[in-house]
DNA sequence: GGCGTAATAT
DNA sequence: GATATTACGC
C-alpha cells in the first residue's frame, strides 16, 4: 500500500478526445500505438467488467463498444500510416461528447436525447440507427403516447425500409465476442449488436420498426443476415424459394426480441396465465403495432409447449431471448392497460386458473405452472417473474 | 373471425 | 432442433 504512485503507472481517465490530442503531440509513432493498444485495453477491460449490467447500462455497453471499435481502427491507422493525423475523425466526436457531458461515459446522465444525438453523430461507422433497430425491431413498436407523436419518420421502420440505401456498416466481429445477438438464430452470421435487450430507453425514443400489417419487410432479427447490405434487401419481399404450393410468399418471419416477450410475458400474466389469455386479448394488451393475432397465437403456442415442458431442458437455453427479463420498470408501463389490480390476479390466476380451456391436459397444464414458476430462466424466467415482489 | 393444434418452412 | 408461419378443424 505505498503510494509511490508513478504517475506513469497510474491511470488517469481521460476523454477519447483529449487522449487524442495528447496522443497527436506524440512523434513517435510507435509510442502513438503503444498508447492506443494500452487506451483500448483499458476500455476493453471496462467493457468486461459493466459485461454482467449491459442490461442496465446498454448505453455504457455502447459507449464503450463504440470507442474501442474507433480506437482500434485508428490504431490500424496508426500502424499503417503513420503520418497521418490521428485525431481529426474524432474531432466531431469530441465536440459533441464535449457539448453533452464531456468525454466517453462522462455523464451519462445526460438525457437520452442529447445522448442519442451525440451517438447519431459519433456513430460514423457504427450507425446507431441499426443498433436499435436490432433490438426494437425485434420488434415493434409500441403504441404509446410516445409514437403518436413521434417523429414523423420514425427512425426505425424508416431504417428498415432504406436501410439498405444507407450505409450498414457490419458490426465489428469483436463485439460479438462478448454478446449474443438476440434472435439471429436463424442466420448465420449476422453481425449483431450486443443484444442488449433493455434498450428501453432508446426504445421509447426511436423504436419503432415493423409495424402495420405484415409488412415483415423489416425483422431485422434476422435482417442482418446473409451480407449485411444484400440480406436485408433480400429481407424485403423475397418470394426467394417460395413452396411451390401456394402463397407466392411467406411473410417475414416475426422475431420475438427479448423486449418484445417481455411485453408478451407481461400481458400473458396480467390476463391470467397461459392457458386463460387468448392471443388475441394478448395482443391488445401488448400494444404493438404491427403484431398479429397469428403471431401471438403462434408465440402462445411455443410458450405453452416450453411451459409444458422445461424440465431440464429449458434451463439449458435460458439465454436467448428468453432471458430473464427486468421487472423493475416494465410494471409501471405494463399496468396501464390492465386496470389497476397488478398482480393481484396475475399470478394466482396463473395457478388457480384451471385447464378450462382445453381441459385435456388437467395435470400437464397443472404442472407446467409449477414449473414455470421454479425456472427462473428460459421462458419463465419472463413468466413468473414478477411475482418477485411477493406479489404472487 | 378467433382459438388451438398440427404441419410445414426457415 | 428451435422458432415462426400457415393450414385446418372447431
Amino acid at each position: 500500500m505505498e503510494l509511490s504512485l508513478d504517475t506513469s503507472l497510474v491511470f488517469i481517465p481521460k476523454t477519447i478526445s483529449d487522449f487524442l490530442a495528447q496522443l497527436s503531440t506524440m512523434e513517435d509513432s510507435s509510442q502513438r500505438s503503444s498508447e492506443l493498444d494500452a487506451y483500448v485495453k483499458r476500455l476493453e477491460d471496462e467493457m468486461r467488467k459493466i459485461e454482467v449490467f449491459k442490461r442496465e447500462l446498454p448505453l455504457c455497453m455502447l459507449l464503450l463498444k463504440d470507442a474501442i471499435e474507433r480506437l482500434k481502427e485508428k490504431v490500424m491507422q496508426c500502424k499503417k500510416m503513420e503520418d497521418r493525423p490521428v485525431i481529426e475523425e474524432f474531432i466531431p466526436l469530441k465536440g459533441n461528447l464535449d457539448e453533452n457531458g464531456g468525454g466517453v461515459l462522462g455523464k451519462e446522465n445526460s438525457d437520452k436525447k442529447n445522448w442519442m444525438s451525440s451517438a447519431q453523430l459519433w456513430s460514423t461507422s457504427l450507425n446507431i440507427f441499426e443498433y436499435n433497430k436490432h433490438d426494437s425491431v425485434s420488434g415493434l413498436r409500441m403504441r404509446n403516447e410516445e409514437d403518436d407523436r413521434s417523429v414523423p419518420e420514425n427512425p426505425i421502420e424508416a431504417s428498415n425500409n432504406r436501410a439498405m440505401g444507407r450505409t450498414f456498416v457490419p458490426f465489428k466481429e469483436q463485439y460479438e465476442s462478448g454478446f449474443t445477438g438476440t434472435c439471429l438464430k436463424d442466420d448465420k452470421e449476422v453481425s449483431q449488436v450486443p443484444s442488449l435487450s433493455l434498450m428501453t430507453p432508446l426504445m421509447s425514443e426511436a423504436l419503432d420498426a415493423s409495424t402495420n400489417t405484415n409488412i415483415k419487410s423489416n425483422n431485422n432479427c434476422r435482417g442482418g443476415s446473409g451480407s449485411g447490405l444484400a440480406g436485408q434487401l433480400k429481407l424485403q419481399n423475397k418470394p426467394q424459394q417460395q413452396s411451390q404450393q401456394q402463397q407466392p410468399f411467406r411473410k417475414q418471419r416475426r422475431c420475438w426480441s427479448p423486449e418484445l416477450h417481455r411485453r408478451f410475458v407481461e400481458s400473458l400474466q396480467q390476463l391470467g396465465g397461459t392457458q386463460v389469455a387468448t392471443p388475441k386479448q394478448i395482443r391488445e394488451l401488448m400494444q404493438v403495432d404491427g403484431l398479429t393475432n397469428d403471431e401471438v397465437k403462434s408465440h402462445l403456442q411455443k410458450y405453452r409447449l416450453h411451459v409444458r415442458k422445461l424440465p431440464a431442458s429449458s434451463a439449458a437455453k435460458g439465454n436467448g431471448i428468453w432471458m430473464p427479463l427486468d421487472h423493475s420498470a416494465d410494471h409501471s408501463k405494463a399496468n396501464n392497460s390492465q386496470s389497476g389490480s397488478p398482480q393481484g390476479p396475475l399470478l394466482p390466476g396463473e395457478f388457480a386458473k384451471g385447464r378450462s380451456t382445453t381441459g385435456g391436459e388437467s395435470d400437464n397444464s397443472r404442472e407446467a405452472e409449477e414449473d414455470e414458476k421454479s425456472d427462473g430462466q428460459s421462458w419463465k424466467g419472463g413468466l413468473l417473474h414478477n411475482n418477485q415482489g411477493g406479489d404472487v
